[in-house]
DNA sequence: TAGATTCGCTAAACCGAGTAAGCAATTTTT
DNA sequence: AAAAATTGCTTACTCGGTTTAGCGAATCTA
C-alpha cells in the first residue's frame, strides 16, 4: 500500500547476498583485489547492485570520509552574462571531475558573502571557488589559515598569497586605451567602478600609463571612478562629465557600465564611432546586436575556469599541505567591432 | 604544530561541560524545554558554543534525520541570461528558507539531464526544480513516483500531473501576434524552435488562433519550426526564407532565436520596424541596446521562481503524501521598445 | 608434518549527529 | 509516610556507509 519505497542500503544487497556489508563496500570502492575478494563473490555483488539500482548514500560516505565531492562557488552576481558564464564553465569542468557544484551569488555584499561562506563550511564542502567583493581580505585571511583550499578568481588581494586566476588586467587596459590611440583618438576617457578592486584600479593605471606612454596629457576630468554599477544615473553622470570635457573615447571596465553608457551616449546624441570610440570590457550578446556594434575585452572564460578547477582539485588531493600556491595571469584579446575598428 | 585544527564537535561541547552529548543535541535543536534541560545548564551549553564557534556538522546531521536542506535545480542552458536570472532568483527564494542550491545546466541534453537527476538524488537533495529537456516524460514519470518533490518550471509535460509554474504561452503569443496586425502589418512570421516543447507549440497555436482570428490567411511559409537555435545559420536561413514571402512582422520564440534573427534582418539590408517590425520572447540586455531596441515578452521571472519555490516547500513538509499537485499560470507583459511601438 | 603464509572473508569500531527509553533524585500527592 | 509524579539528565541505539584488525581454512615452506 505504501507509496513509498525505501531506498536499498549496502546492508541490504550484504544481507541478500548473506555477505558482510564490508565486500560490498570494497567492492564498491573497487579495493576488492586489495582486499582478496574473490573474483567469483565481487561478480555477484555488482550483478545484484545491477539489477536492485543500488545507489550509494553520498551523505553517509561523506561522514565517515570527510570529503563530499562537493565545490561551493560564490560569484559577484550570477544574473550578469559574465559571471554566468563562469558559473556554467565552472560547473562543466567540476562535473569533469565527479564533483557537484553549490553556488550562490554575493552581490558584491560583503555580508552575504560571509554568510554563504559559513554555509558552504558547514555543508563541508572539499573547496571553493571564490569571487569575492571588496574588503574580503581579512575574512580570506582567516579562510586560508583554515585549511580548506580555495581559488579566487577575477580578483586579487594582495598579501594573502592565496590561490588565484586572473587576467592580466593592466595590459588589457592599457592595450585598450593604446588602440583608442592608435586609431586617432586626442581625449581617451575611462569610466570605472568599484576602484577599490584591485583589480579595477590595476586597469586604471594600465589606462594611466597608457596616457602617459604615448606622450599625452592626463585629464583627470576624463577619469571617472563610480561606486556602484547598478545605478544608471550614475553611470550616464559620468558620460555626460566626459562628455562635457570633449572626450572622443570611452573605455568601460565592466559590461554593465558599458551597456548603460553606450545608451547614455547615444542619448546625448553622440554618434559611436564617429563622435566617440568606444571599448568595453567584458564582451556581450549586447555588444553584437548594439546599434553600432561595441568592441570588446574578452576575458578568455573558459581557460580561466579550466584553470582554476585544476588548481583546486591539486590543492583537495594534496590536503593538509597545500602551502605553495599558484597565481595565474592570463591575456585577454579583443573582439574588434564597429565602435573601435 | 600542526597547521590543521581539527573542527569542533558537540561531542568536544559535552565533555568539555561535562554532560551528555544528548544536552548539547537537546538544546541546539531548541527542545531544552521540551526535554527539561535547566535553564542555567542550557544557557552554559550556548555560551560555550558560542566561545568555542561550534558549527554543526550538517552531513551528520543529514544522515540521521534523512534531509539535507538542500535543493537540485536543472536549468535548460545557464549561459542564457533568462535561465540564469531564473537561477539567480530560485537561489534567493531557497536561500531565505534556509535551503541551498545544487545547480547545474543539461543544455537540452535529456542524457545530461537524467545523469544530473540522479547525481542530485545520490546527493539526498530535498526537492528539485526543473527545466528539462524534450522527451523528458519517461523519466519525469519515474520521477514521481519515487517519492522526491520536484515542480517544473518553463516546460508542460502533459499527463505527468506534476507540480509546474509556467507563463501562459498561447495567450502571450496570441496578443504579440494581434499587436503586430493592430499595428498595421499583413504578413506576420514566426520563428520557433523546439516545437516538440508543449510550452513551445502552445506558442506556434496562440500565432495561429490569432491569425485566423483577425481574418488573416495562414502562410504555412511564414511559420518556421528550427530544431535548434545555437545554429547561426539555421536562423539566418529562416529569416531569409520569411523575408522571401514578403514577411513584415517576425516574432521570435526566444531571446537566442530573436538575437541572431535582428542580426540576420540587419544583414539583409532590411530596417526594423519599417519594413519588418520585430516582437521577441524573453526580455534580454540586448534587446535595450540594439540598432533598433526590441520589444520583448518578457515573463514574470521572479515571481515565477518565487511561485516554484513556495510550491516545493510546501510539497518537502507534507513530504510522503504529496498527492495534490499545483499547476500555476501566470500571464507575461510586454516591453515595448521601437521594433513594434 | 609442523610451522609459516596466504587466502577470503567477517567483526566491530567509527564518522557526528538525533532521539526514544530509562533512571536516580527530588517534589508533590494522599 | 508511602506512593506517585516530576525533574534533570544519561544511556544506548540509529543513520549508511568506510576501514582496521583479525580469524579460520587452505596452501606453502622446510
Amino acid at each position: 500500500m505504501a507509496k513509498y519505497k525505501k531506498k536499498i542500503t549496502s546492508k541490504d544487497i550484504a544481507e541478500e547476498l548473506g555477505v558482510s556489508r564490508s565486500v560490498v563496500s570494497f567492492v564498491l570502492n573497487g579495493k576488492n583485489k586489495e582486499m582478496r575478494i574473490s573474483d567469483e563473490l565481487t561478480k555477484k555483488v555488482l550483478d545484484l547492485v545491477e539489477t536492485r539500482n543500488y545507489q550509494t548514500n553520498h551523505i553517509a560516505k561523506s561522514l565517515k570520509t570527510g570529503k563530499t565531492e562537493t565545490i561551493g562557488l560564490i560569484v559577484a552576481d550570477i544574473a550578469n552574462p559574465f559571471f554566468s558564464k563562469i558559473a556554467s564553465e565552472i560547473e562543466k569542468e567540476v562535473r569533469k571531475k565527479g564533483y557537484s557544484v553549490f553556488f550562490c551569488s554575493s552581490n558584491e555584499n560583503k555580508k552575504n558573502f560571509n554568510f554563504q561562506l559559513e554555509n558552504f563550511k558547514n555543508r563541508q564542502v572539499d573547496g571553493l571557488i571564490l569571487i569575492p567583493p571588496i574588503k574580503s581580505d581579512k575574512i580570506l585571511t582567516l579562510l586560508g589559515s583554515q585549511n580548506i583550499p580555495f581559488v579566487i578568481m577575477d580578483r586579487i588581494f594582495k598579501n594573502l598569497g592565496a590561490n588565484s586566476v586572473n587576467i592580466n588586467n593592466h595590459k588589457a587596459a592599457y592595450d585598450a586605451t593604446t588602440r583608442l590611440i592608435n586609431n586617432g583618438r586626442k581625449k581617451v576617457a575611462l569610466i570605472n567602478v568599484n576602484n577599490e578592486l584591485i583589480t579595477m584600479s590595476y586597469r586604471t593605471n594600465g589606462y594611466i600609463d597608457a596616457i602617459a606612454d604615448n606622450g599625452m596629457k592626463a585629464n583627470p576630468d576624463l577619469l571617472q571612478q563610480l561606486k556602484y554599477s547598478n545605478v544608471a544615473e550614475h553611470v550616464n553622470e559620468a558620460v555626460n562629465k566626459v562628455i562635457l570635457n570633449n572626450a572622443d573615447a570611452i573605455i568601460f571596465t565592466t559590461n554593465k557600465l558599458g551597456v548603460q553608457g553606450v545608451q547614455a551616449i547615444v542619448n546625448k546624441g553622440k554618434r559611436i564611432p564617429e563622435d566617440i570610440a568606444v571599448i568595453s570590457f567584458d564582451d556581450t550578446a549586447a555588444y553584437a546586436v548594439a546599434k553600432t556594434s561595441i568592441t570588446a575585452i574578452k576575458q578568455p572564460v573558459a581557460q580561466m575556469c579550466k584553470e582554476a578547477v585544476r588548481i583546486l582539485m591539486k590543492s583537495i588531493d594534496k590536503s593538509e599541505s597545500n602551502i605553495d600556491t599558484e597565481q595565474v595571469i592570463l591575456d585577454a584579446s579583443f573582439i574588434i567591432r564597429e565602435s573601435c575598428p
